[in-house]
Formats: structure tokens, C-alpha cells, sequence
DNA sequence: ATCGTTTATCGTAGATATACGATAAAGGAA
DNA sequence: TTCCTTTATCGTATATCTACGATAAACGAT
């Protein structure tokens, strides 16, 4: 008797794949929190309302330079802004790109 | 008359960072879609119950190779499961390892 | 056993991420 | 002005991603 055979689970119609840009667009958001200390920024700006940059670094295990490369990461997102503040920086959510994530992994 | 000043929307209440493995784990997930290619392989096996490699092959502009090489960074993630069938490989999605993505992205 | 199909892995090359210390830039305070 | 604080950027080193062709491995068919 042979082995269990191929249309168990498969089904071979035929798709075309839609090469649109929003497969960008999730890809780009995904990878804004696909490091585990920018999600943790992410939620600690969703937690309040805006965060000094200084603050986020001393939340953190890293380096501020480093933290400044995640900063900038997310901000090249469009998920957070920053508003400069005298010689601090005051970074916040963009709530409407947050949104954007969310209803985006939502409708996959 | 001096620039707007500080307190305009930083707060400078302390908060801790959980630092909780769910951030790891979200952005495991995260990364697992943080490429276009990925993002297109996971909605097409949504799309579908299931779907032998090379079709999935077919519909990217990517070697074979490449594809491959996905489709273990989704298998590693957990989000897609391969079931060998003969000399095929048929993948599917795995649906609780997606409820999850959505839900720690939606509990962002 | 041999052939053909299908998929994973190897090897490689180039690009990018990640991390840090050091430094520069911007601004407030003295 | 001269400090001091704050943050971004530079330079560097290491690691990982991304992509490809070539090859190996697994299996069905003959």
C-alpha cells in the first residue's frame, strides 16, 4: 500500500500572487518592531504619552548610541516621531501609523 | 519672549520596562514578515489551505533557492508548518502562531 | 537500479543590522 | 563667552540577511 498521497491538504488552483505595495509597506512596519528592544520603546511610548530620549536609554540594557539607532529606525518608520525640545528630545507615537500596523497584520 | 517650553507633552512620570520575553517573541514574529517576499508567502498560504513549494516559487521573481531559505525563517518563527509529501513539500500556515502575531500586534 | 522531479542545503558575495566608544552638534545655564 | 547636558552621528567590528548557482537529498516512476 502506498504512502498517503498528494491531494491530502493541497489544492492546486491556480493564484496570482498581488505584487502590490502594501507587502512593502507591512514588510517595512514589521521590521520597525521586528527587535525586541524597539518593541519595547514602542510600547513604552504607547504607555505615556511622549518620552525623552534619555529616559529610553535609561530603560534600557544598551548603549545610547545605540538606542539613537533604534530611535532613528522607527522613526524612518513613520511608527514614532521626535520633536526636538531645547537640547532633549521628545518622542512620541504616530498613532495613525500604529494603526496602520495593526489593521494591516489584522487583515492578513 | 522664550521658546515654547518643556512640559508641553513629556510627561517625566518613571516607568519600568517589562522586560518580559513577549517582546522577543513579538518581534520574532515580526521578523518573520519584516520581508516583502514573506509578507506575499504568508498571504498566499492564507489565501489557500495549502501549497506546494515550487508554486510558491513560481509566483516570487526569486530563485529557488531564496525561497527556500523563507520559508525556513517562517518555519522558524512558527508561523508556517511544512508537511512532507513524497518529494513534495506541501506548507501551510500555522493558525495559532498567526492569532498570536495578531494579537500582540492588536495589544500593542 | 536508473531517471526525473522536487526541495533543502552548501558555498559565496554583497549589503545591511547591531553594538559600542568617541566625537560632534545643539541648546540651556552660569 | 564658558560649561554642562542631551542627542545624533561617525568610525569600527562583528554578525546576519539576501540572493544566486550548484549540488545533494528524498521520493516516485519506469
Amino acid at each position: 500500500m502506498a504512502k498517503r498521497s498528494t491531494q491530502k491538504t493541497c489544492d492546486s488552483t491556480p493564484v496570482k500572487l498581488t505584487a502590490d505595495s502594501t507587502a512593502d509597506d507591512l514588510a517595512k512596519l514589521a521590521w520597525a518592531i521586528a527587535h525586541p528592544a524597539r518593541v519595547q520603546i514602542v510600547r513604552l511610548l504607547i504607555g505615556r504619552q511622549a518620552c525623552v530620549c534619555g529616559e529610553i536609554v535609561a530603560q534600557l540594557p544598551l548603549a545610547q548610541s545605540t538606542v539613537s539607532q533604534h530611535l532613528k529606525i522607527l522613526k524612518d518608520s513613520g511608527l514614532v516621531q521626535g520633536e526636538v525640545d531645547g537640547p532633549k528630545v521628545c518622542y512620541c507615537i504616530n498613532p495613525d501609523r500604529l494603526k496602520q500596523l495593526k489593521a494591516s497584520v489584522a487583515d492578513l
